[in-house]
RNA sequence: GGGUGGAUUCCCGAGUGGCCAAAGGGGACAGACUGUAAAUCUGCUGCAAAUUGCUUCGGUGGUUCGAAUCCACCUCCACCCA
């Protein structure tokens, strides 16, 4: 089965400009692409890890990924998909996070110059501030500005929607600077495919058109499906946001219990979007139903959690897991939180600081609310009193197991 | 630049002088039922030393015994005119 082949089956594929010509380049190895990241965030999220699954996938394929990190993009915010402005970032803040993201990418794909031979499918990193930073307006608009035009922007899809809440003409603007970077690759790089996500669309198209007009060369762009969920919403965000790649930021613990919990309809989606099993084995899995389903779902969360963080936190988030919803166990690698003396008050702390402490819940009070309604156990006692207290040595060791509601558990020990 | 209408809690949205920590819905959270799923039902949803106290309705100042509500100025947003 070819790279192509695959990206179809496992439902990757959205639009394409030109498919006969796009199978042809990237099944021969000979595509030379681009996915941009605005870095909004000092981390990726599972939002990225589409992008980033798929840039190893042509990789492996034998074509040469550009990842392009926007940190001149970034001072805009792109308005696809948004229906409100992004808040002005500061150049400082911008650079420390495209540092960030250059370290968690090359655990994804393979970085090299791209000198020889031999290394012609090593990515490349590049960032566009280093050429839309300096760019010179009256240059720019006559130079770039004139292919664009108004009207046709207007109507497409991500400005449109945009049209009602109101739209800065700074976000306007975002189309012709994404444009711009893939003619500037192009040139480059000979980079000639631009991937992203399909609310890109628009802004990608403006990037094939550009080089056409200016170069009178051909490009090529594709979008690849956006991971809903069932309910049509964007997978990879919790009420908390979104679920990062960072481990400081979403625990290894967390990522697996994410996809531990995602719903029955979409376990197979995420299984050949996300993951690296074979369609085979994934195939076999379309028809458990019930109970087996279940498996499926703890198979997911650990391809994705060895993928993201490796097998050794795998393992150790599956066996916490195991451990705490079947109970008994070991349950050493679970989160969790280290009690101090000064939590200590006349030498005692009550159920509610503890609940606080271990960032189980926000305050006391919703504290209060999760025991009065029966929703926290401590070593599996329920508890029912908001006036339980404890003393040091009760944490002591391996410390207690907080339990709140039915999914959220953290090892509570004295420091 | 001129005019009109707006800004309320996580979101939508009611509230036009006290009965307002603020209706209703959504979401989130907790309980029951389950399979760590979905659906359903129930509870709950500002903070705290908790029959009470404190802070909150874009911002600042004012009127009043008392302001989300009235007045002044400011900021931001949408629409119409230029």
């Amino acid at each position: 089965m070819t790279v192509f082949e695959e990206l179809r089956e496992r439902g990757l594929l959205a639009q394409l400009t030109d498919e006969e010509e796009i199978r042809e380049l990237i099944d021969n190895g000979r595509a030379v692409f681009y996915i941009g990241f605005d870095p909004t965030a000092d981390s990726l999220h599972v939002g990225h890890f589409m992008a980033l699954c798929l840039m190893k996938r042509l990789q492996m394929a034998g074509n040469k990924p550009i990842a392009l990190i926007g940190g001149g993009t970034a001072m805009i915010g792109d308005p696809s998909g948004r229906s409100d402005l992004r808040a002005m970032m500061t150049t400082e803040m911008i650079d420390h996070n495209c540092e960030c993201f250059k370290k968690q990418m090359s655990r994804f794909i393979q970085f090299g110059d791209g000198g020889d031979k031999e290394e012609h499918s090593r990515a490349i990193m590049v960032n566009n501030a280093d050429w839309l930073r300096g760019l010179n307006y009256i240059e720019f608009i006559r130079d770039i500005g004139v292919h664009f035009s108004v009207n046709r922007m207007l109507t497409a899809e991500c400005y449109k929607q945009r049209m009602e809440k109101g739209l800065s003409f700074l976000e306007f603007n975002y189309m012709i600077m994404q444009s711009y970077d893939f003619l500037q690759l192009y040139e480059k790089y000979g980079c000639n495919m631009q991937f992203g996500g399909d609310d890109q669309w628009s802004n990608m198209l403006g990037g094939t058109e550009l080089i056409r007009r200016k170069l009178g060369k051909d490009a090529y762009a594709m979008t690849i499906t956006l991971l809903l969920n069932s309910e049509g919403k964007k997978m990879g965000k919790t009420q908390k946001g979104a679920v990062w790649l960072d481990p400081q930021k979403t625990s290894p613990y967390d990522f697996y219990q994410y996809w531990r919990n995602v719903g029955d309809e979409d376990v197979i989606k995420c299984l050949k979007m996300l993951t690296f099993l074979p369609l085979e084995q994934i195939r076999e899995m379309e028809g458990w139903e019930g109970n087996q389903l279940n498996q499926a779902k703890e198979i997911l969360a650990y391809e994705l959690t060895q993928l993201v963080h490796g097998t050794e936190e795998a393992d150790k988030a599956q066996e916490s897991a195991r451990a705490l919803f079947a109970g008994g166990g070991n349950a050493a690698d679970m989160p969790a939180c280290e009690l101090q003396e000064t939590d200590f008050q006349d030498g005692k702390i009550d159920i509610l600081g503890v609940l606080v402490k271990a960032g189980l819940t926000a305050s006391r009070s919703e504290a209060r609310r999760a025991v009065e309604q029966g929703g926290v156990a401590v070593d599996n006692e329920k508890v029912t009193d908001v006036k339980t207290f404890y003393e040091p040595e009760q944490f002591a060791g391996e410390g207690v197991v907080v339990k709140r509601g039915k999914k959220s558990f953290k090892r509570v020990f004295l420091g």
